[in-house]
DNA sequence: CTTTTATTATTGCATATACAAATATTGTGA
DNA sequence: TCACAATATTTGTATATGCAATAATAAAAG
């Protein structure tokens, strides 16, 4: 059957692998550049966003960056091992405070150099065009998928 | 100064951080989907690529699949362990053969059932043209990144 | 035919990630 | 104030993933 009237399902069509398959290109792409700096965009995604934020909450840190805090508590103690943060006393017994410290001010500053080499070089790469067009839809599929409590196909 | 003039660094513009956070909704939602019936995304994934493949070798499943051959390795041991692959001995003392069974037969028929209901849903949340689009994005760029070697920066 | 090189798969080590359960602490209602 | 609910973080358990190193075998070179 020609090629338009196939059935759109099959795995052609499936989203998440699509997602998948291009994410481990693209962060072995960003993660090949800041291994100069001796670290991995996700670290260097967490120092930014510490820096950018200032003293912070565990908890908030994770809602900022869209991550669980389970996820959050482990991969910060690879950037306090590395002492580029470190974790105090929050406004609470039960809550703490996270702060990027000089070592990691001056990390996250190199790691900007690299990290935006890799960037100019994907929209070398793809056009800035189509990276531009990516953003605006990753972006209008983060929103349409946030909170509104997923799994209510059939949970009530 | 305006949204408009903004210098497009930052990490609003890192498409590393777009993707992973994209992935991680959509991931989830489809997860929650394919729990359903006992299996990851990622399962059904393998398992539906060697319902296509038929009996494959590791190496080549792997190719098909972009990922590596460690990964797949590991991977493939859950399927196994669920007892919906086997893995029989290949054309040479070296490789493997990989086949789907009867009952990995049943698991991706029913596991195809939600995979579709988790699309379709996400096709309704984020709007079947949008999505289209994202797909066609999301192949340019692994079109893109796909062999020619990265990491030449200055490697040369 | 033996030494070297290439191919195929697996293991070791490390990271990212989530959900569920456990911990610790704070707040509330009776 | 005491039992119970809410909040903040960490741990337990499991998966996905990659790179580097091994192991096993095959192929090529000499």
């Amino acid at each position: 059957m020609p090629a338009a009237k196939r059935k759109p399902d099959k795995l052609q069509g499936c989203t998440n692998f699509k997602l998948r398959a291009l994410l481990r290109r693209v962060a072995r792409h960003y993660d090949l550049e800041m291994a100069k700096v001796g670290m991995k965009t996700t670290q260097f995604s967490m120092l930014s966003h510490l820096v950018n934020l200032g003293p912070v909450a565990p908890s908030e840190l994770a809602r900022q960056m869209g991550i669980e805090a389970s996820t959050l508590t482990r991969n910060l103690r690879l950037l306090i091992a590395q002492g580029w943060a470190v974790q105090g006393r929050g406004t609470d017994a039960r809550s703490r405070c996270i702060e990027v410290t000089a070592s990691g001010r001056a990390q996250q500053i190199e790691g900007k150099r690299h990290w935006h080499r890799a960037q100019l070089e994907l929209n070398r790469r793809l056009g800035d065009q189509q990276v531009a067009e990516l953003h605006v839809l990753l972006e209008h599929g983060l929103a349409c998928l946030t909170d509104t409590s997923d799994a209510l196909t059939d949970a009530r």
